[in-house]
DNA sequence: AACAACAATATTGTTGACAATCCTGTAGCG
DNA sequence: CGCTACAGGATTGTCAACAATATTGTTGTT
């Protein structure tokens, strides 16, 4: 009966394994931005020597998820509303592109199966379903990518998206905001089943800044909220 | 007097230090592709510990720039020609981008300094001088990247801009090029001056993908040689 | 009670030694 | 001569102990 999730339960986990975790621990806000990781702790949690947390945790430095200060350790970066404006407008060009090489270079199969998610999103719209349709999305956005057939510009993204995961999913609880999106993609299929490269590109670059500006919203409400409470 | 060219000099370099090192290395081509960079050998040439020069592999792999193999080592990673594509088709996108939010951001300084470079490349054009075209070209477009006031971006440029940033030089050393590319920057620099960010940032697109044209064409000389010689 | 100086603890940085693995050169064999 | 098996050295992976620093708790003074 193994110890831990891990394949190799006798070494205990590899210094990636651990970094997987700690990513997983932040994209569902149970590390929260501001938060020490204390090397002991992770230690203790994954099973891991504490050598390979380090290692782990300057990985995630490297990646820009954590911050380390000298004697203080790491503790999750907290990613300001102007970086997440950055990050938006970076993926927004590059998902774009994406979206156009799609277009040019994605097999039947994989067409199909992006009309199948697509209509699978309809559906979670129709019933209301944040979370649902927050799965299908990053499905959805992740065929594309697939099917580009540019996984370095796949790697770039998913380390782009990382550090506001949890903000991709946040702006599906508002019911005009899963009207948008779906009707955004309708638009973006549209252009990729007509062939039409540059217009998948442009409205893809559209979408995902519509999600930053339904984003910007959110915030200015926090923000408010804060002032208040 | 110090030992070494770092600033702290009693306590030996930074693992940051060290990888800045190696990324300079690999840059000037000291360090070239496939070459295995032994831990002992960077420690005595850097007077790091061994532990920090560890580190600063780790980072350098975490950025896509060394390829670590377990009781292998790390070995300097080769870009094959379609990485290389995908590298520079993701610049294309991400420094258009940049081009339009410097026609909409950038101070008046930024833009007369833009101008300035853009004279002496002309100069370098006629005097028929890679090298100082490939210095003015990188500050050109450091500038344009420094001015659109997106660091983000700019740093997923820098990062994808090292591995191949030997192949940024080359092409420069063919007049046809030379002039090719002044032209490109002259038309930039037009949309720019007239306000108008999206003609810039076409303009800016089509130059980067001019030039991975240029080195594909240099790409298939190359091989051509190879089955000769 | 508020504050400063100091001691105790917790946490991180660094080093060195040892184990595991790979690479290389050599000898033996067909 | 070509090939395999095997040692020896070289290189990397791992760990535990120690040093340096930050954080917390305590005490004494005003």
């Amino acid at each position: 009966m193994p110890k831990s999730v891990y394949t190799n339960s006798q070494k205990g986990p590899s210094a990636a394994e651990i970094a997987d975790w700690i990513r997983n621990q932040i994209r569902c806000r149970r590390f929260v931005p501001g938060q020490r990781l204390v090397e002991f702790d992770v230690t203790r949690r994954t099973g891991g020597s504490r050598f390979k947390v380090r290692e782990a945790l300057q990985r995630l430095q490297a990646e820009g998820l954590v911050d380390i200060e000298e004697f203080r350790g790491a503790s999750v970066r907290n990613a300001s509303m102007d970086e997440v404006r950055q990050l938006y407008r970076a993926r927004a060009a590059l998902e774009g592109l994406c979206a156009a090489d799609f277009t040019r270079k994605a097999s039947r199969e994989q067409r199909a199966k992006l009309l199948k998610i697509a209509e699978a999103m309809e559906n979670s719209v129709d019933k209301g379903a944040p979370e649902s349709f927050g799965s299908l999305n990053a499905q959805w956005h992740g065929l594309i990518m697939d099917g580009s057939g540019n996984p370095v510009i796949q790697g770039v993204v998913q380390r782009l998206n990382t550090p506001i995961h949890h903000l991709l999913f946040e702006t599906f609880y508002r019911a005009e905001r899963l009207r948008s999106a779906a009707a955004d993609h309708k638009t973006i299929l549209e252009a990729i089943m007509d062939n039409d490269p540059a217009a998948a590109e442009t409205a893809m670059r559209q979408h995902v800044e519509a999600g930053l500006k339904f984003l910007s919203r959110l915030d200015s409400d926090v923000h408010f909220e804060d002032q208040i409470g």
